[in-house]
DNA sequence: TGCTTTTCTGAACAGTGTTCAATAAATTAG
DNA sequence: CTAATTTATTGAACACTGTTCAGAAAAGCA
């Protein structure tokens, strides 16, 4: 049957939308099963009829907010000037989405998720998301001779490790304290990096 | 009366020490209310006299890690050889420390603590202990000429932010998912930064 | 319509953190 | 040493959490 399949894929819709507006309202602390069940219009008991758990149903958003985030990203960078220009605008893109979305930081790195096999495939597009929007710009510099295959591919780990690992901090621990001492550090590694 | 804040500062050993054993066999998901008090030996009722909550508790045991952490650091590493092969092995040493006990990662980086002006003192001895075992090289660095204080402070930035991003992706998200290669793009991310 | 299959739901269970009145222990006073 | 008072400890209770399952409601089909 196809159309059993579109209803399933419906309901799962229902869940996950519910779930991702109460991300993005209220971080990942407000979640459970009842109240997304209520906001999504049923009962918590109905969820288990789509996901096999709580965790099932959270990480299928990852994969929906991968894709907004990385909207969000080339929409704010021309695609007209590539490389090391680009690739600090992307960087810089992606840490004020993730400033301004706290819940999906938590969502993509912190929240527990005991990842299987199958939702390791949901997972990846989230902490893989910095190589992919600069994946043109880096092979633009190695085309352009500014660098060759190991130096981008040690950038990449550096900027991607950085950028999260500075927004772990900050975000979670409150180090450094305030937002300005944060981006300030924040241009100072990246410059480090890219010059 | 100083026995009364004798008393008080060992009952909240007990509790801590339970704590401790717990996240060392087990990560931070075994801990609860009542099976930490089961395992100091007293009722879970019991903790409420000496801790606001179960936030504070946990808080008081990063400080203990952090001290551990930094012996474990200094232990491994010669005192004698200052500059930034001290640095890249001390940096190691942390990498190892925390792969060796995730449950302390999670501690220090991800578990939720609603941080509060008293307990950010509690919390802030994790978040810098890189910076704080490293001050001497840095130091030593800039004496000899190597570096100067500004390349100082973002090298610092650079190796805390780097290491435990990666570590985050590492433990969190089994990203990579092999320890070696983990473990090959940090030398590669250290040695670049380093050299 | 009546029968069958699918979908949905609340009750129930075991767990969580936290509060509070009652109990047990220790300290002080007589 | 006893009696009164203060302090420390405790389990019951409450409001949550995720999950399971038997029964109710709905849908599909004859």
């Amino acid at each position: 049957m196809k159309n059993k399949e579109l209803q399933e894929s419906r309901m799962r819709g229902y869940f996950t939308q519910a779930t991702k507006e109460m991300i993005l309202a209220e971080g990942t602390k407000s979640l459970s099963v009842r109240s997304i069940a209520e906001k999504a219009g049923y009962s918590f008991a109905t969820m288990y009829n789509y996901f096999k758990d709580v965790n099932e149903l959270i990480s299928y958003c990852i994969l929906d907010f991968a894709d907004e985030c990385e909207s969000y990203i080339n929409d704010r960078v021309s695609d007209k000037e590539k490389g090391l220009a680009s690739i600090e605008a992307k960087i810089k893109a992606y840490t004020e989405y993730m400033v301004q979305y706290p819940g999906i930081f938590e969502l993509f790195f912190i929240e527990k998720l005991s990842i299987s096999s199958k939702s390791a495939n949901r997972v990846e597009p989230a902490v893989s998301l910095i190589e992919k929007v600069c994946q043109p710009d880096v092979e633009h510099c190695i085309e352009q001779g500014q660098m060759n295959v190991e130096e981008a591919v040690v950038l990449m780990l550096n900027l991607r490790n950085n950028i999260n690992g500075g927004l772990l901090l900050y975000m979670n621990r409150q180090y450094p304290k305030s937002y300005t001492s944060f981006m300030a550090n924040m241009d100072k590694v990246i410059g480090s990096l890219l010059r």
